[in-house]
DNA sequence: TATGAATGAGTCTTCATTCAT
DNA sequence: AATGAATGAAGACTCATTCAT
């Protein structure tokens, strides 16, 4: 009877947004990008195509949402995690374990992280997002090994970021029953530090 | 004029296809395989678009080609230099070296390789590649670890394993200036083996 | 608070409406009747896309309103200048003076009638608004000029009715910086009346 | 049995496009070029929407391929036009002559014309096409004016050829039955040139 | 075998209109 | 009366594939 308030209309808007978000990335992520039509958003979704304009403007601005929101996961996740860390060795140990453990978690956000990160050729809007994240991560590894002592810092940091990524492509990707866990604890052990370091 | 023989016919046949897959290889590769169109592949290639389904009968097909041109390229490239490596050690370096070499010289392949690897969901063709591609490198790597009496094997060879493909994604999808030789050396001098063993 | 009378409500409802239509002018004037949604007007008059409906009940109607809105203003245009006019003559120089002058003045409406007139096929709605409006004008002009005793009055009528709306589609849509007046009084003083005629 | 020769090839897509820029010709005169579809177009054709693609890049390059075909005509009329005539007076007669048996022959290419000069805004491309087209029909009549000493050429030139268009406005669009002859008649007789001149 | 014209389902996107509140 | 979320048909355009020649 009595019409909407504009609260009400805001608490759907972020309540669909928030939806169509959601089952964006799980389908992004499943299928890729280019092989999701926005029928199928809309259909998973359970509303019409048009009603999807209502909150984002075209496809790629529903992506640009998913990837934001799927960075604010992970740089929470990380940002909790820093703050228990003491000590530099405890942080290198800590990024990369999260890291790890993220990928269990946000299993989602990183198969779509990956397979837009592999189909940058076509867009310069994912490059502007990926670039700098990837470099913000190798600076602060690269940082943190100084401050650890530790001989070659720069190689060490991009070898440790690549074992993280890889590890993550073969268990996004390649094998179902990728061993994750023993593989982290197997570099954060015996990779992550030189032999001899404490 | 001069009719010719079936040889004839089928060494044109074969040119032929090897033209289209090394025109396809280089545009997959360069725009994605979603984003390439037949026409264009047969554009580029000089041919009609009929022509071409005279030698591959889909778009998969012919992808399906290219990454086994691809991998037989690779193949040989492995062969060649375990032919020289004598000692299980040196078979890992030669391994591990001529990974980063590959992915320099077959830039393209790898790209695709990659770009491929991420979106294997749709496809359970390309998992059925892939997967015995990554197990058989795994397996190999593991045995050869173990013939050196590295404590550890498997997961060694799945962090090294992991080390090689993330070196490539940052390689070829993040960072143009990638110092990929100076982290190929840091990685077989300083992380392939523990260290201490010789 | 204060509990409105019906008579409040409808004027109200007619201020809503006319200043729906005063924006839709503008908007249709500017962008083309097709290439205006609701939404923008909606918009641009500050109200909810569903209010418009309560006050039009479809596009079209608030097109017509549009229309004969400009008509009645056109016309009382006209009507001011006729009674200030006292010989026939002079009535059809206030006519084509006054054209003139309103091209200027309601530039989006003369804007809108040329290109919805260029468009009437579509639409009887359309044909049946204009047909009567320019057969009104040549009856008008016609009878003027046999008033002036002025020989081919039909074919002088017709002609001088034409040059004005000609006119109207150069300085409108052809040239930005047409010289109207320089060209109007060449009408009124040179070819509205044959020479010699007093 | 044998395949097409590119001739034939040649052949098939100039009669394809010809078709097509008939059908189109005709639709977008009848409709309005924004009320007509590719759908209607390629329905109309007798062919399927994706063939059209394979002549026009896009709805627009079809219309500028509409427009080409007409303006074509239209000065193909003029030139065989100018030729005959000598002198200036007579090129002059000639001019608005073949304008008005034009708008009669070639009635949709003008209908065509005035609906899309009405909706120029939208696009650059249009006042491209048509502004050198009315500056260079004013400039010829401006010349052939002075040419015969007339007084106020340039203005005699504007107001005659916003009587064309006018009068093409009014027999296109508003009066199924205009007299187009008479009109024509009258202004070539009692309004090209001023009384007594010779 | 070769050609490129043709098909038609599918893509993203827009928008007039309706409707629950 | 007012809001804006939702609908769904329609729009322009793309492209893997087929086919007559």
């Amino acid at each position: 009877m009595s019409p909407k308030t504009p609260e009400q209309f805001q608490e759907i808007r972020e309540k669909s947004k928030e939806h169509l978000v959601n089952v964006s990335m799980r389908l992004f992520a499943e299928k890729g990008y280019q092989n999701t039509s926005i029928s199928m958003i809309a259909k998973e979704a359970g509303m019409a195509k048009g009603a999807l304009y209502h909150y984002f403007k075209s496809k790629e601005e529903l992506l640009l949402s998913v990837i934001q929101k799927g960075l604010s996961d992970i740089e929470k996740l990380f940002t909790e995690a820093a703050v228990k860390a003491s000590t530099p060795r405890e942080q290198l140990e800590a990024l990369v374990y999260h890291t790890f453990e993220s990928m269990q978690k946000d299993r989602e956000f990183w198969a779509l992280y990956a397979s837009l990160l592999t189909q940058m050729h076509a867009s310069d809007t994912m490059r502007k997002i990926f670039e700098p994240l990837v470099d913000g991560m190798f600076s602060m590894m690269i940082e943190l090994f100084k401050s650890c002592n530790i001989p070659d810092a720069e190689e060490r940091a991009y070898a440790i970021g690549a074992m993280m990524d890889g590890v993550g492509l073969h268990y996004l990707f390649v094998k179902k029953d990728y061993p994750i866990d023993k593989i982290a604890d197997f570099i954060i052990n015996s990779l992550l530090f030189p032999e001899g370091v404490t």
